[in-house]
RNA sequence: GCCGGGGUGGCGGAACGGUAGACGCGGCGGCCUCAAAAGCCGCUGUCCGCAAGGACGUGCGGGUUCGAUUCCCGCCCCCGGUACCA
């Protein structure tokens, strides 16, 4: 089916010719040499895709339309803009999709990126498509494991028994950023808590620069926030415990705790470890062993959802062992609970029940001691506490602290624990090391080879990649490791370093290992000998900007962040930040809810581009609302842009020589100042709205435009409706595609200016007139015109004049009493 | 709980502290048509009023100001993220 055809304009003829064109002048493609000498590069990037069955929605659109009006934009402002486009096509989606339907993921991929490349062209997108990437391509992941291998070298890549997140039914590991409320991102099944070794990548080395930098990029204010969060530096202190024996005798054992609150250490009445906590064993007594082994068990045995529900009530078991409290001089309890995590601080507390509401639930259902060490004004020191304290105040019961406000507190307890030997400030961080390997086949294989002499070692670089090879029976199991850990044939190999019997590490690598280094490749296909020319990256990188999902806040964005500044300190990369500027889109929301296949809400948009074009398209979703807050998708809105883009069609293909009306005149180049400025914020709704309005000036009481009214707007609609564009410019009599021949339109501000203002009359405030003026009028004559306007005489007879507040050519205020 | 972002007509949404509701959808009326669709023109925050005009209006309550959707204080609600993180 055809697109609807009005007055000449077949959106479906016009877009269909386009295409075709900017293929066979590879308007949108460079070549080596081009990328090589760009004078002006502009790397325009969005998050590439995972290519999946059911091809791109409407929500999948809407970024990729944002982030090409951004690119058009530029290139339009005369920048050589790189923008190319790539498939994410590892990773745990696609092969329980092809699980799900029986079929290799080598044989699905290719057809779902052949879908994905027919949708995004049919959308007009402006994609290199000379410089694409795919992650399952050998000649990609060739690099991706190099990258794994230069982080090994480096000790930066370390495989340790860990306790990790289970899936049970995806039968994998995952990230703690992929469990991270205790469900399996992929499928929502509760996690469990494995041991089982693992290969991690040390980003919490780099916590406190990906902390730092936040400060000197330009990103998404919402985006660094929660990247800021997720690494979740909190500043307190490391207090030893000694541990004591029936006698009070120290027997050389201490508990190390974190506490953001040192400054409570007088009321910790009681000590807690986490049940998988080394010391447990130690500190136990023969009379509490056994109920503190059931209870340890049972707690490892609790998912991590079940464990980690906040209004779960506490439980926890005495092991009979006590500590002495290094403040106070007092034996305290020691305790396990499974409130305490092992994963964070030094997995024991010192527990505070008077000011920390876990503590005090803790103590309360335990009949723990509880006191008050911290008081606010109206408390004095014996006041009892209903529930934990957490307000200002100074402390009280803390010996020869009492007294000492909370503003500084922590810094001089801190600093007497320190000179007494039992304290130290220290700095925390949530963040975790990020486990990188995958108990599943549909990725690249960690490039590594265990010897039974050598231990582990990288394959060499020469020998990259390791390709994966394709195995029939690919389906995970509950074994904790790989299908391809049943394929000796391709595991069994030599020792690179003692050529002895080897074993290749069955592993794969997580996605997010392929995706986070990307951006480098694109520009740099041209190479199949090194991961990315050095001089190329120089010239291209860092990404100028970066428009994706804020959905990939703590996960793509940190972990390409954290790869970027591991490169630049091997001396690969010569700047640390990948993306100068970072913008998240908004979402588009469909009956309420975001769109997305789960909700069941889902648009196609092929339909839609069949009926009303792609151009169409377009320029309704970019209009439904601020970009980076997204939009309601209502349907029927989309008459809007249509009829637009019919007119706009209509009055550039019917106008007529001549000077321009000067009215008119005035209103396009007020028009092109807007949409100037407000397209590189992405203030695309807006921009729109104003060249609806421009049109409508134009066309006003059916007028017939002149060409030279209407030829600014062509330039002006282009990033939005790009084959529309091109056709009239074509027609126009250019022969270039507009985004190499046009100028985008200089706002002229002397033609902006108006002649006539009309200047609102308020009296006390409220709006009681309105008088046209000339521009430039004196003061004194414009309030004189709105004394003796009718209406307004009225409301000043009888009445105290006090003061007249004029703002020039906008208003002028009567204040009377 | 904590961290973000919001609450404006029937709807999506506009508004450097200066005429609230741009632009668009929907609705109503008209032109065109045998008729319909499409297109074009006009009206469209609520209430009072024939009109001129007036009152009320940006989640709620205060405040600053000649003037507040906008700034400040205190609440309520919605959305997103995060969470026994000590």
């Amino acid at each position: 089916m055809a697109t609807e055809e009005r007055d000449g304009y077949s959106p479906s003829d016009i877009e269909e010719k386009w295409q075709r064109l900017w293929d066979e002048r590879a308007t949108n493609s460079y070549t080596l040499q081009e990328i090589q000498s760009a004078e002006d590069p502009f790397y325009n990037l969005v998050m590439f895709p995972y290519p999946s069955a059911e091809g791109l929605h409407v929500g999948n659109i809407y970024a990729y339309t944002g982030a090409d009006v951004h690119g058009r934009f530029h290139r339009l402002q005369g920048k050589t803009v790189f923008a190319p486009m790539g498939f994410d096509a590892f990773g745990i989606h696609s092969e329980n999709f092809a699980l799900k339907v029986g079929t290799h993921p080598m044989d699905l991929i290719p057809s779902n990126v052949k879908n994905f490349t027919r949708q995004l062209r049919r959308l007009g997108g402006m994609y290199d498509w000379d410089h694409s990437v795919d992650t399952t391509d050998p000649a990609y992941y060739k690099w991706t494991q190099w990258i794994f291998v230069q982080l090994f070298k480096a000790g930066l890549a370390e495989r340790k028994e860990a306790p990790v997140n289970w899936c049970p039914s995806c039968m994998t590991v995952l990230a703690n950023e992929q469990a991270s409320s205790g469900a399996c991102e992929r499928c929502g099944t509760a996690v469990e808590q494995r041991r089982i070794a693992q290969w991690f990548f040390k980003i919490t080395k780099y916590a406190q620069r990906l902390l730092d930098n936040l400060d000197h990029i330009d990103w998404s204010k919402k985006t660094m926030k929660a990247q800021g969060n997720w690494i979740g530096r909190s500043e307190g202190a490391q207090l030893h415990f000694p541990v004591i024996d029936a006698s009070g005798d120290e027997g050389g054992l201490s508990v190390e705790v974190y506490t953001t609150r040192p400054d409570t250490v007088f009321g910790a009445t009681y000590m807690v470890l986490s049940p998988e906590h080394p010391l447990v064993d130690a500190v136990t007594d023969d009379e509490h062993r056994a109920t503190v082994v059931a209870y340890r068990e049972e707690a490892t045995r609790t998912d991590l959802v079940a464990r980690q529900r906040v209004d779960k009530t506490k439980t926890g078991v005495f092991t009979g062992g006590r500590c002495r409290n290094p403040a106070t001089g007092e034996a305290i309890p020691i305790w396990i609970a499974d409130y305490v995590l092992m994963e964070y601080g030094t997995g024991a507390i010192m527990a505070v029940p008077g000011h920390d509401g876990r503590d005090f639930a803790f103590a309360t259902k335990f009949e723990l001691p509880i006191v008050r060490v911290m008081a606010a004004p109206e408390h004095d020191a014996d006041t009892p506490l209903h529930e934990a304290y957490v307000g200002p105040g100074t402390m009280v019961n803390s010996g020869e602290f009492d007294g000492t406000d909370v503003s500084e507190s922590v810094a001089k307890v801190t600093d007497w624990a320190h000179g007494r030997g039992w304290g130290d400030a220290t700095v925390n961080y949530r963040l975790h090391d990020w486990c990188i390997s995958r108990q599943r086949y549909w990725g690249p294989p960690i490039p590594i080879i265990h010897c039974g002499a050598c231990g582990a070692v990288a394959v060499p670089e020469e020998d990259l990649p390791v390709i994966l090879p394709r195995v029939e029976d690919f389906k995970p199991d509950d074994s904790g490791v790989s299908p391809l850990a049943r394929v000796e044939e391709w595991y069994q190999t030599q020792c690179p370093e003692c050529s002895g019997p080897a074993r290749r590490e069955t592993d794969v690598s997580d996605t997010f290992l392929d995706s986070g280094w990307y951006f480098l490749r694109y520009p740099s296909t041209d190479f199949d000998d090194r991961p990315f020319d050095p001089e190329i990256t120089r010239r291209w990188l860092p990404v100028d900007t970066y428009i994706g999902g804020n959905e990939h806040a703590v996960l793509h964005l940190l972990y390409s962040r954290f790869i970027t500044m591991v490169l630049k300190d091997l001396g690969h990369l010569d700047f640390e930040e990948p993306y100068d500027v970072f913008r998240a889109h908004g979402l588009i929301i469909a009956e309420g809810a975001k769109m997305s296949k789960s909700k069941g809400n889902v648009v196609i948009p092929d339909p839609i581009i069949e009926q009303f074009g792609a151009d169409t398209f377009r320029t309704y979703l970019m209009f439904l609302g601020p970009y980076e807050d997204g939009g309601d998708y209502q349907p029927q809105g989309i008459q809007g842009p249509f009829g637009f883009l019919h007119r706009l069609w209509d009055t550039a293909t019917s106008a007529e020589s001549g000077e321009p009306d000067p009215d008119v005149e005035r209103k396009v180049h007020q028009t092109i100042k807007q949409v100037t400025e407000q397209i590189p914020a992405l203030g695309y709704n807006t921009s729109i709205a104003a060249l609806m309005e421009c049109l409508n000036t134009i066309r006003a009481d059916g007028r017939v435009a002149k060409r030279a009214e209407i030829e600014p707007l062509v330039p002006m609609i282009a990033p939005f409706a790009p084959h529309l564009a091109e056709e009239i410019w074509q027609r126009y009599g250019n022969d270039e595609s507009i985004f190499d021949g046009a100028n985008w339109p200089v706002c002229d501000e002397a033609k902006v200016v108006e002649h006539t203002v009309e200047v609102a009359i308020q009296v006390n405030g409220k709006l009681r007139g309105q008088i046209p003026v000339a521009k430039d009028t004196p003061e004194d004559a414009v309030v004189a015109a709105a004394r003796s306007d009718e209406n307004v005489a009225r409301y000043l007879d009888g009445v105290e004049e006090r003061r007249v507040i004029y703002v020039k050519e906008r208003l002028v205020n009567f204040v009377v009493g």
